[in-house]
DNA sequence: TGCGCCATGTATGCACCGTAAACATTCAGA
DNA sequence: TCTGAATGTTTACGGTGCATACATGGCGCA
């Protein structure tokens, strides 16, 4: 206990067979080379982090495991980025801000959201992390469009961002607007979410 | 010329340094793979065909180029169900039947459906097939749906459909329902697309 | 009919990966 | 101070993608 502490505090003296925060360290290492846009190898990540190719595995039981922690860093960065573009926003345009955001937050960081949203990925924590980010969205839905709200309304609204997310991310909307963040993902969503009615 | 199609011709016998048809015996062989839900390696490909590793150098550039190859083929699956689905389902009801079909598709085909929309793979032929996939589409939401058609509405819906299988594969849906195919898929597209005017 | 070219498949080798097993180091508490 | 447990290292194995050099045999041409 006492040692983890004073042994983090301290980071490049200290000699040190024993590193002080390597679990950290790790997960930092990983982030910032998602962050450089190659995909983590448990080895890099080692590297990166000063040390031996097998420390790791006295923090996380296999690459997985640690793959799994940084991807519950990238939900947690992506939910950050939402309240953020929704406290940022006027009344009554705090959906589709947030709707951007969430694009923006896939564009900027496209190995890491690839890797949140991944094959075995949502597991656990990752699951549940992903729950919270649902609850932001679905809270200012329901508070800018309480006329069409229902649980099936929700989840198509999730749908949509995550959807244009994923288009934008593939690419496969260059041919619509080749950058689709300057006003397609807010058309959509509004599109799709602010319906209008017949008569106005 | 007169040779692979006539070496394509018998598949087992001819002893043969030479197979044939490497180049769709490999994809075939990825395509098994890929069904049998394993990430297929180079190696494994080649070890399916009966071949060595290096053998499939000779059809495909590297890795990717084969995986686009099979991507290829993703997408074409992908756009066959969906016109099935169309021609199948009552008029009216087309676009939901192409949403659960696309999702369902998604859903048994897990691991190439993820490899289509992979990262680096849309491109070129990818990313011209996966037009195709959307034109379908397009095609029946402009028909059900002419009131509310737009570009933008298009793109939304093809992203909230994506979004949804996407979703579904994730596992993220499964609060909502633990089988979001058995209704939510088609409850949530309806309540995207179906607007109810505010009158009636 | 025979021959040589060259597309096709093979063999070998390297760097990297994930991870199992055995070992070394150092911290913490008795 | 001594000891056990936590942490990091070393070595090793099978897997991967791919570069290079080599073997094979079908096809066009004489």
């Amino acid at each position: 206990m006492g040692r983890i502490e004073a042994a983090a505090a301290n980071e490049s003296e200290k000699g040190a067979y024993h590193h002080g925060d390597l679990r950290a360290a790790l997960l930092d290492a990983a982030l910032a080379l998602l962050a450089e846009g190659q995909e983590p190898s448990l080895r890099a990540v080692a590297r990166r982090a000063g040390v031996s190719p097998m420390a790791p595995y006295r923090h996380y039981a296999d690459r997985e495991s640690l793959l799994a922690a940084v991807a519950v860093r990238g939900v947690e960065g992506l939910k950050a980025a939402l309240e953020a573009a929704d406290a940022g926003a006027e009344p009554g345009h705090r959906l589709v801000a947030q709707a951007v955001a969430y694009v923006r937050y896939a564009v900027e960081h496209p190995v890491l959201f690839r890797l949140t949203f991944g094959p075995a990925r949502p597991v656990g924590e990752v699951c549940e992390a992903s729950q919270q980010v649902r609850a932001v969205l679905l809270e200012r839905l329901a508070a800018e469009a309480p006329e069409r709200f229902s649980p099936e309304f929700a989840v198509g609204c999730w749908a949509v961002i995550h959807g244009l997310a994923m288009l934008v991310l593939d690419g496969l909307l260059q041919e619509t607007d080749p950058d689709p963040l300057n006003g397609l993902v807010q058309k959509a969503v509004e599109a799709m979410v602010g319906c209008r009615r017949a008569g106005a």
